[in-house]
DNA sequence: TATTGTTATACTCTATAACTATA
DNA sequence: TATAGTTATAGAGTATAACAATA
């Protein structure tokens, strides 16, 4: 049983990429949170009264996908959308919204170190500049 | 506009492989191929008679989904199925399959040296080591 | 004219349960 | 008992088109 397919680093990364989502998942449903649902948390907590739009383009999120997402998490109580310029809905965390975004926080960094220590030491370091290398739209 | 996460090499693997894949998917559209289909034929070219069950295990995809595709494959006469043990059914290109597999399988080449070119040279050998490291499974 | 949010829709991928046939 | 293939089904992510309201 061979796979031809392990030296390629595209084929990898999907594949890595594939199992590292998810365990992800799995930690954050423990949360009652999906991985976008969990991000935009934490974006939205970075960014307060940023719109939906403009997250879509952060995360690259179609901003008709966006709607569905922002009013279950405005439903939830997690998030306020507020009116800013009358086309545009801006969006800010609630009380309850702060705090499972910093729960949420912490799982990620957790999770995040843990897949860090997986790395021998002499690539670690590389692993970061190499994907925002080959991520196009990482630089805009 | 800022993104906390870029930071985490977990959520930029993510990222990155979406980008990656979205434009994999595109070059693999032009053939006439999905990004599963093109893998499974590059899989069975290098393991003819491979079982669908096996092939499942191989590429994270449950047996119940490897059912269409396998099947989709065989309609469009790229792949035969020829029971081996009774309840297993074994995978072989047919020439038309090898055919577009080779094709395909140059497309992938063009593709995996664009990616790793983008990388600059004292990341670059660092990258696959690093994803096959922290992908649990690649090891069993 | 361009942008925002929305609705509707469709496709892909993924996951589970249940069934049969065979080992 | 365990495995292989199948069917049906559901959830999640993603993509496009079209519309009303606003810039």
């Amino acid at each position: 049983m061979d796979d031809p397919l392990l030296r390629y680093p595209g084929y990898v990364l999907r594949r890595a990429s594939g199992a590292a989502m998810a365990e992800f998942a799995a930690r954050m449903e423990v949360l009652g949170l999906r991985t976008s649902e969990a991000t935009i948390l934490q974006i939205v907590a970075a960014n307060p009264g940023i719109s939906q739009s403009a997250l879509g383009r952060m995360l690259d999120i179609q901003r008709a996908n966006m709607t569905p997402i922002a009013a279950r998490l405005e439903a939830r109580g997690l998030v306020r959308r507020l009116p800013s310029d009358g086309r545009s809905l801006g969006l800010e965390l609630t009380d309850e919204g702060q705090q499972l975004a910093q729960k949420a926080r912490g799982v990620i960094d957790a999770f995040e170190t843990e897949l860090t220590n997986r790395i021998p030491e002499e690539h670690r370091a590389h692993l970061l500049p190499a994907l925002l290398a080959l991520w196009p739209s990482a630089n805009g």
